[in-house]
DNA sequence: TCGAAGATTGTCT
DNA sequence: GACAATCTTCGAG
């Protein structure tokens, strides 16, 4: 098992962080085990003037671990209904991050079809940012939480080259929706969505 | 105090 | 392919 990363590894510019986030694992422990998935899909959040960054509205309740150190987990509730993961990312006060949108499930793959519900299978686990905090067990109680420690946690993983890394758009927002700030790894099964390539990128 | 929209997913047509 | 589920936040009244 790799070693955890540090907390420097999140102080860098923020599309550097989400595409070196690609082949590390994502650790959660619970009461109920422990989960873990290799990250294969991940978007950056620049920060307030990234339109369709949270934290472009300001400092709330809300968005306030977005403000804390790099390193810091950011959980958020979505559409009443799902939780999303990001890594806080830059220098404290700067509000940006990396959204997790996939994992490929690595361990205790068990306790996450259970979690999920016998019905889901392949894929369909953590194929997508509430897919994949459902599968691990990542909710309210996991936000603003230090990656360095604790229970949840991201470790090393195997390198992934530049050649796998695909770039595209972001998915699922209406403002700054064009902006290249997606990072997958290339023909893995388990990237929420099929790849749309940017015109700039054929 | 109310209404609308959002970094999604599962189910029905 | 369309839509409901259902919480948080923000802006208007």
């Amino acid at each position: 098992m790799g070693r955890i990363l540090p907390r420097e590894f999140y102080d860098r510019e923020t599309e550097t962080v989400a595409r070196e986030m690609l082949g590390t694992i994502l650790e959660c422990r619970t009461p109920a085990g422990v989960a873990s998935g290799i990250i294969v899909e991940t978007e950056a959040y620049t920060g307030e003037d990234d339109p369709a960054c949270h934290a472009a509205a300001g400092r709330t309740r809300r968005t306030a671990p977005l403000y804390g150190p790099p390193g810091t987990s950011y959980v958020y509730f979505i559409y009443g209904v799902h939780w999303c993961f990001n890594a806080v990312t830059r220098a404290e006060g700067l509000a940006s991050a990396v959204l997790v949108r996939a994992v490929e499930p690595f361990s205790g793959i068990d306790l996450m079809k259970r979690r999920r519900g016998s019905r889901v299978q392949g894929v369909n686990l953590t194929n997508g940012p509430g897919k994949l905090c459902a599968a691990l067990g990542i909710d309210g109680t996991m936000n603003a939480r230090s990656l360095q420690r604790g229970d949840l946690v991201v470790r090393a993983g195997r390198p992934v080259a530049a050649e796998e890394i695909e770039t595209t758009a972001r998915i699922g927002i209406t403002k700054a929706a064009d902006w290249p700030l997606r990072y997958f790894i290339r023909g893995n099964r388990f990237v929420s969505k099929a790849p749309k390539a940017l015109p700039a990128a054929m």
